[in-house]
DNA sequence: GTTATATGGGTGTATATACACGCTAAGGGG
DNA sequence: CCCCTTAGCGTGTATATACACCCATATAAC
């Protein structure tokens, strides 16, 4: 083991001084926790997330919605593929015979149910352990990052 | 244009309850941000972190490397493939026969050094605009976030 | 000595992410 | 009527991410 660092100073986890770098880890290990969490109702993060959009804001177009996830449309639409797939989603037509509207499946709405009390659960967990107030300075600062990504002229969908 | 949203209320990223949810736009954001700013030379983040790790912890194994990035080391070695096939890291062998240790090679350096500038300058941008303390506050929170992923058993290589 | 465990490596499959690019149709100017 | 912009849709390609496996070897347990 020529390169292994000591047991007892383990160099795991060592802070970064680049501010994506620090956004991108967590992001990662977040997204562990939750997957790991909903893994009993089969969805992943990403999933729940894109049927709980659907759900609320009803049958959407894809580029609507991507900019409610402020996602790239041409992510969101191989995203949704897999959905479709799943039957969790559905393509309905709109009024506009070249739009297509995404609407969420009776099973989709069975699965968010399921997934539910599992996403409320670790939410109340990460919430115990990290302190409500940190967790809306959080939610303030991850607002701001997003707000600052059209200032620097990269929002999604830029098309 | 069935569901789209007034043009005066645009509906665009609106606030999430979920802390995942939170983070994961903001990483897709503040990502599409360094990526632009690091376009000139022709590095994305995640490459240009890898080879500053690989650059700074010296011969490494990807296990090792992998604890260091709180990274899947599975999803290392497929990162590394790009990088080695762009010319920027090598693999030599180690003391033990079994053992590949990850190099940085010359034009890996001189690309890392490159990007350096431009990386500074998109660092300077976001302290500018989010201010010092925030930018502290939220690397303290991806941090515990990170830890958070320890105590949730679900660890970056728990094989 | 054989077995069990830990440590080194990698692949197969699935999903997520985004850019460049292309196709189609609606509507506005000339 | 023709052109051009715009708003819809999708694909090709590349990369990122992680889980479930797989193989090989060294070492500890018995």
């Amino acid at each position: 083991m020529t390169t292994k660092p000591p047991i007892d100073s383990p160099a795991k986890n060592p802070p970064s001084v680049c501010i994506c770098v620090n956004v991108r880890r967590a992001s990662r290990a977040i997204t562990r926790i939750y997957d790991k969490a909903l893994e009993p109702s089969n969805l992943k993060v990403t999933q729940f997330s894109v049927l709980v959009t659907v759900m609320h804001a009803g049958p959407i177009n894809t580029t609507n919605l991507s900019r409610l996830l402020n996602l790239d449309r041409t992510t969101l639409v191989r995203n949704l593929k897999c959905a479709e797939q799943s039957g969790y989603t559905e393509t309905i037509a709109a009024s506009n015979p070249r739009e297509r509207l995404i609407a969420i499946s009776a099973s989709g709405r069975k699965a968010v149910e399921a997934a539910m009390p599992h996403w409320r659960a670790v939410q109340r967990q990460l919430r115990d352990h990290l302190g409500r107030e940190h967790l809306e300075q959080f939610a303030v600062l991850a607002a701001s990052l997003e707000k600052l990504s059209g200032e620097f002229g990269v929002d999604a969908n830029t098309d």
